[in-house]
DNA sequence: CGCTTTTGACCCGCGC
DNA sequence: GCGCGGGTCAAAAGCG
């Protein structure tokens, strides 16, 4: 089998990695019609022929498994009570495989069914993405021809912003993901708006820039004003179209089709640019005519229920991140600048809940809410919200890259609440109360209004909390190894996860006094540890399961490395920086969400 | 004087 | 339609 080793029979989901091996032991009959389903999972289309259809290679691998149990038992003579035993070994062994591999059919199952409900998705977002592109283009030519020059230099500002926020995008895929989710689902960016001088880079600053330049003013002209803003609905029409637009982009991913989503963007953006001037609000009380003719058929487009399911998805919803910490200090010292903008009294709960902005940079779309625990005062629970658009002080990076990475976890998980436990699960959160030390367990939740992880860190040990969370990121990928490994269980499942971890047979090496630079940035001063990363990951955990995972000795062997990885989870978190260095391994993978899975620590 | 915090009003989604 | 609750805004007050 040593196709194990071949990076092109690597498969990828978003439930699993199974490599073709697996693949080829699968019945006929479950997978023959199902190759399609997995969406680019495949290296090409022949490999996926052979691996679902290769019905040779497993007939030869049937006839190769009969032959060798008839072999085995020509070969062994009943009158010996120790070979007789020795085969019954073996036949229970191979028992024991065959339990595996309907185990792994099943879950098999789940993920062609998973695949089947993506792949469902994403044509559906093609498409809506194509319609949206084409009904972009035409509005952009009609209404060229009708604005003629006038508006050329809020066209350009708008087009600048709009570059450098695609710019913004494909600096960091993730980020700009995030952003982009924070200002389609913040309730502020749903208001009607006009624009202010766009001075940010943010998608959210970009969608807020439309706000009313006075809404106290309108507000005090009266409701009718304001409906009439209201429904002068381009803003907000545009608003929408902007956001799905981009949220397209960044769906459609940072380097397909981004000439043309950039120039989809820049298009809605001139467009909005030029209908929603404040001037228009004030100077044509005959808007009215505009009004309609631009709610009626701004565009000619409106987003279809489909589209704003597929919007609303938790997918592209913003996720939060809280913190559970034990401190005096009235707000954790997380290295960033933050200004109160409110407070408030929350039901359940007499500690005030306050409300902080990111001001470390004007337009930062993070914020973080910060609230005692009623049960125990002492507690300080700390939420943050997005994902910053700025460079960050060096203090502030471990914790930004901590809740990145929880964050990343939270929104690699589907839509559904009971998917987001099955993520958590393939995560191996599930298996991580089987460890002793369970402290700054990430908890994730399904039943919130918004997609949201807990990182627990009150009984951690540890004073330094960024270390604890990180710790607790950590433990997710290393706990779900060590459980798998434990468990004996498929370890496919764990290859879900964007960093994974290999599992080879041989023990997991700790090193003594060996330097492993990451980003060139941090250096691990102490005894470290190394781990396997490797695109054959899974391999090597079905080597062990095809090979030897039901032999006792490797059994043993699996629960002895279990208790080391357990060990060296240990070690790692006690050493700060290096703990830190690994989360920025870990937050940067989970954010870039990248198909590379090669990570030398 | 500029920045931050406080605080009451307001907006909006959601459930009944 | 109405009330509730979470979240936001912005004027006023506070602070260095």
């Amino acid at each position: 089998m040593d196709q194990v080793d071949r990076p092109g029979h690597y498969y990828r989901s978003s439930v699993g990695s199974v490599s073709s091996e697996t693949l080829q032991l699968l019945q006929p009959s479950k997978f023959g019609s199902g190759e399609s389903q997995f969406v680019g999972l495949c290296t090409s289309q022949e490999e996926t022929t052979q691996l679902f259809l290769g019905n040779e290679s497993r007939s030869s691998l049937k006839r190769r498994s009969s032959c060798d149990r008839s072999t085995m038992r020509a070969g062994s003579a009943p009158s010996s009570p120790e070979r007789s035993s020795a085969d019954d070994s073996k036949y229970e062994d191979e028992l024991d495989v065959q339990r595996q591999l309907k185990k792994t059919r099943t879950e098999m199952e789940r993920m062609m069914h998973e695949n089947q409900q993506m792949r469902r998705m994403l044509t559906l977002m093609t498409e809506e993405y194509t319609l949206l592109q084409q009904h972009l283009l035409t509005a952009v030519a009609q209404k060229q021809d009708q604005a003629g020059m006038t508006n050329t230099e809020g066209v350009k500002r708008s087009e600048d912003l709009v570059q450098a926020t695609l710019v913004a995008q494909r600096a960091s895929p993730q980020k700009s993901f995030t952003a982009v989710s924070t200002s389609t689902t913040s309730r502020s960016s749903e208001r009607p708006r006009s624009p202010t001088p766009p001075a940010q880079i943010s998608s959210s600053s970009f969608v807020k820039a439309t706000k009313p330049a006075d809404e106290r003013h309108s507000k005090a002209i009266g409701k009718s004003t304001k409906v009439n803003l209201q429904e002068h609905s381009l803003g907000t029409g545009e608003n929408m179209m902007v956001a799905e637009a981009a949220q397209l982009q960044v769906l459609s991913g940072p380097d397909r089709g981004g000439s043309l989503s950039e120039s989809v963007l820049r298009v809605a953006s001139s467009g909005l640019q030029e209908l929603s001037t404040p001037a228009d609000d004030e100077t044509h009380p005959d808007s009215e005519a505009n009004k309609e003719s631009a709610s009626e058929e701004p565009l000619g487009w409106e987003p279809t229920k489909r589209m704003k399911s597929v919007l609303q998805d938790t997918s592209v919803r913003t996720a939060r991140v809280s913190v559970r910490t034990r401190t005096d200090a009235p707000t954790m010292a997380d290295g960033c600048q933050w200004r109160k903008y409110g407070q408030k009294l929350a039901k359940g709960n007499p500690c005030p809940r306050a409300y902080y902005r990111c001001t470390v940079a004007p337009g930062c779309p993070v914020r973080k809410q910060v609230q005692r625990c009623a049960e125990d005062r002492s507690v300080l629970t700390t939420t943050y919200e997005g994902t910053h658009n700025h460079p960050l002080p060096s203090a502030a990076v471990a914790m930004a890259s901590t809740t990145s990475a929880a964050a990343g976890m939270l929104l690699m998980g589907s839509s559904t609440s009971s998917d987001r436990v099955c993520a958590a699960e393939a995560l191996g959160i599930e298996n991580l109360a089987r460890f002793s030390d369970q402290s700054s367990l990430p908890i994730i939740s399904a039943s919130a209004p918004f997609p949201r992880i807990t990182l627990d860190l009150t009984t951690s040990s540890q004073n330094d909390w960024t270390s604890a969370a990180h710790a607790a990121i950590n433990r997710v990928h290393l706990g779900a190894v060590a459980a798998a490994a434990k468990a004996n269980e498929s370890a496919y499942r764990f290859s879900f996860a964007p960093l994974r971890l290999q599992v080879p047979s041989a023990p997991i090496n700790v090193l003594p006094l060996e330097q492993h630079s990451f980003n060139g940035a941090v250096a691990a001063e102490k005894p470290s540890f190394r781990l396997n990363h490797s695109a054959n990951s899974f391999d090597g955990c079905s080597q062990g399961h095809n090979q030897a995972a039901v032999n006792g000795s490797e059994k043993a062997q699996y629960v002895q490395m279990a208790e080391r990885v357990t060990a060296a989870t240990a070690a790692i978190t006690s050493d700060p920086k290096f703990t830190a260095a690994l989360a920025a391994a870990v937050a940067s993978i989970i954010s870039s969400q990248s198909l590379e899975p090669m990570v030398a620590l």
